[in-house]
DNA sequence: TTTATTTTTTCACATAGGTTAAAAATATTT
DNA sequence: AAATATTTTTAACCTATGTGAAAAAATAAA
């Protein structure tokens, strides 16, 4: 959900980080994190496209994020604190992932400097971007989070079905389609 | 809005910190940070309640979390960033707090892997609680919301007036005045 | 206390967005 | 290309919550 600083990226302790991760590949539909399961993993994505929801068994199907290439997943509450899951992580394209473990991680936050301020930057980043979704959850009408989101990601709608989006922006599928052929204003 | 664990709070680098920061006092009804200003400090709540929130100039006042006794706050895009602040805060109560200068605390974070360690937990465990809310606010009605809350912070009711809960419920002040006298179910 | 101020409740009415179901459009498989 | 499955749109109706305004209650000030 967040894009990684290329500066970072090629760091000497980011690199020697990378020579001990695993890549993964999940096609289409396929489940990278089942709720419930401890999230071992935190994720790098090579290529596709991953969203993050939350499933309540009563067939609320929540998307709470995308993730593209480049940018860095997992679910924060299971991987950071290793306890079990209330959401999954799926492939909504075929994907490739760079898997880092928790172990690992840890162990690097635990060596390196740059690392763990680099753990610290990525979550301050998360923390401001969900700030900024309940705001926006709270003060603007489904319209307004609409159009907000295609200027700010079109790419999301050109790889991402409707219904997804439209739990992404807090709202039904008929909702995001009555607002797309704008019989609402 | 994060409780500090009292182990890092008597830590050799925390009590170092604590050395070079200052204390302020505010009466009730007092801002600590006004929007559209830089939020120079990162604060801990000595004795009091602060509240964070958003308004955007047409009447719409959103609260954002309340902050107790113990509690870490600040205004993270602005502070972290160093921009201009969307959010303000207000003392609700006559508030005492410690105030940690943006300056110094990255001075910490530069020379202590602990308080670094520190950062990084502590925004890891506000980006979890982040993500928390909105899935309630897109999965649980007003009245689930409400009961939520009561189960979990029944202390902020006694201390905060309802137009403020009301806000951070993501509700109306008379929506939440129906709900508690169970016109609603 | 009395008066003024602030907070909370109540009520009538409005509406954004939800619900259910079906049709239309697209994409995928045979 | 036909058949099947999936995704998107449309439509009629419904409901949770918002809106605006006022009354009531609580709190603070004089």
């Amino acid at each position: 959900m967040i894009k990684i600083d290329s500066t970072i990226l090629n760091s000497e302790a980011f690199t020697s980080l990378l020579e001990k991760v695993e890549s993964l590949t999940f096609k289409k539909g396929e489940l990278i994190l089942k709720g419930g399961e401890i999230c071992k993993y935190l994720f790098i994505v090579e290529h596709g496209l991953l969203r993050n929801f939350y499933y309540d068994g009563k067939g609320n199907d929540i998307t709470h994020w995308f993730a593209k290439e480049k940018m860095i997943v997992t679910a924060p509450e299971s991987f950071f604190n290793q306890e079990k899951s209330l959401f999954n992580i799926e492939a909504i394209e075929d994907t490739i992932v760079i898997a880092i473990s928790h172990e690992i991680l840890e162990q690097a936050f635990e060596n390196s400097k740059t690392i763990e301020r680099f753990g610290r930057i990525l979550t301050t980043q998360i923390m401001i971007t969900l700030g900024r979704k309940i705001i926006d959850l709270q003060t603007k009408n489904a319209k307004a989070r609409y159009n907000e989101l295609i200027k700010n990601y079109p790419d999301i709608f050109r790889r991402v079905n409707l219904g997804h989006i439209a739990s992404y922006l807090g709202m039904t599928q008929q909702s995001l389609s009555r607002i797309r052929n704008n019989s609402v204003e």
